[in-house]
RNA sequence: GUGGAUAUAGCUCAGCUGGUUAGAGCGCCAGAUUGUGGCUCUGGAGGUCGUCGGUUCGAUUCCGAUUAUCUACCCCA
């Protein structure tokens, strides 16, 4: 074969095999954040350029380098969704729905970004995500953090790890970044290109540099954690205490301080122990609001990469096999066919019918292959005499059936 | 953007230091079994050997370029 062109670099096809699967997270997915009292949105995959470089921040990898960005028609510059927080603060605070607080939300959708695909990481991928508004309580914050634990632990996830950290507000965050730049001036030469670039613009993401060098010249970095104020350690504390109450294992890691510039207090990563890949990801985002021309909402959320996600989910249950399969042997009977294939399935009897003019050897076969319950033979001899033929495909047992009783029979 | 690997049938892959008609397994279709799946046997369909160029009497094989895929780094979900 020889097409024209093939898929968009770092896009796949989702086919059957594997939607099956996909349809199935989602479905514990939804069903998880409801019992959260999370709602679904939906909102625009594309937005103005604006929005991304407000919220996620104009220095942060994504937004200077990684985003679909461009003219409209009209000239306006727009951009497919990077993520999926950004969009949805922006429909909530549109709306209104943070006159009702707080607002639990939660969103399943396809984001860009232009990079170079690799294991885990494509250019067009899907995002589940909770944002809850209106709420500073650090039990917003657990909240989330045991929705997540009980989806991996719905869906038999294991081998995870719970990161944690806070960054302060933004009083905390600016004494640390401070200390932060005198510490990594004093050690200039000591660093790599990139490390020397983020001190000036934002040094907290040096942490995040993983040469060897870079890392051992951070032995002595300050650590955020010591800079947090009373409110901003309380709550961390809060927190901290909340998931010891509950059992849930984490590690406090200062040096996780997440690429998105949002972020304030509270983030947080599951990271996969054998890939050491970020399923999810998340944390609080106390002035994003403000940041794109809202009110003062504290905010608190998390992204999961399904993609991800599904490589970690081993074995799943969705019952998607047909129940009854007509077999069709000669010409005259395939009207026939047809018509009780409809009756079938006016009656929500899911059934597959031979479209292929197959043997019938074949055509049993197919209905195998498909797992159907139930074969139904449509010949000369049964239009005769106005039977089908029904054959049970677990025990092979085969028994003649009146045609005007077979949909009972099915059923 | 930087490094590494790969590209042969629908899928997974063989193909020796270059040599007639490019193979296997799985899958698909058919027959053995003239109206019946799972097991077995037999046959069949299916290839511009990623693309372009070079070396050669001759290239799937060697060389160059290009494209695509995978992978590591950066960064992130």
């Amino acid at each position: 074969m020889n097409l024209i062109t093939k898929r968009i670099k770092g896009t796949q096809d989702l086919l059957p095999d594997k939607s099956d699967k996909f349809e199935y997270v989602e479905s514990v997915l939804k069903n998880q954040a409801k019992l959260y009292g999370f709602r679904l949105v939906r909102t625009p995959v594309i937005e103005h350029t604006v929005l991304f470089e407000r919220s996620v921040g104009e220095n942060s990898d994504v937004v200077s380098k990684e985003m679909y960005t461009f003219l409209d028609k009209s000239g306006r510059s727009v951009t497919l969704r990077p993520e999926g927080t950004a969009g949805t603060l922006r429909a909530i605070l549109e709306n209104g729905l943070h006159n009702n607080l707080p607002v639990k939300v939660m969103y399943i959708t396809s984001c860009y970004r232009y990079e170079k695909p690799q294991n885990s990481r494509y250019r067009e991928f899907f995002q589940f995500g909770v944002e809850t508004f209106g709420s500073k309580s650090c039990l917003a914050d657990s909240e989330i953090i045991f929705l997540v634990y009980s989806i991996f632990k719905k869906l038999k996830v294991q081998n995870l790890k719970l990161e944690i950290n806070s960054l302060g507000c933004s009083e905390c965050k600016k004494k640390f970044n401070n200390d932060m730049k005198k510490y990594l001036e004093k050690n200039f030469d000591n660093f790599c290109g990139i490390c020397k670039e983020r001190m000036y613009r934002n040094p907290m993401r040096v942490f995040d540099c993983k040469n060897e060098n870079c890392k051992k010249n951070l032995k002595n970095a300050p650590i955020v954690l010591d800079y947090l104020c009373l409110r901003c350690k309380n709550h961390f504390d809060d927190l901290k205490k909340i998931l010891d109450l509950e059992k849930v294992n984490y590690i406090v890691n200062p040096r996780i301080v997440r690429g998105l510039d949002y972020y304030t207090k509270t983030v947080f990563e599951f990271i996969d122990n054998k890939s050491e890949i970020t399923v999810c990801g998340g944390g609080r985002y106390d002035n994003l609001s403000e940041e794109i021309g809202g009110p003062d909402l504290p905010s608190v959320g998390f992204g999961l990469g399904i993609e991800r996600l599904l490589s970690l989910v081993k074995d799943y249950d969705l019952e998607i096999y047909p129940k009854v399969y007509i077999s069709i042997i000669g010409e005259k009977a395939r009207f026939k066919a047809v018509e009780l294939a409809e009756n079938f399935r006016n009656n929500n009897i899911s059934t597959e019918i031979d479209i292929l003019n197959n043997s019938l050897k074949s055509q049993v076969k197919y209905a195998d292959k498909a797992k159907a319950k139930y074969c139904l033979f449509l010949g000369d001899r049964e239009l005769e005499n106005n039977f089908v033929k029904f054959r049970n495909m677990v025990s092979g047992e085969e028994k003649e059936i009146d045609m005007n009783n077979i949909l009972n029979y099915v059923k």
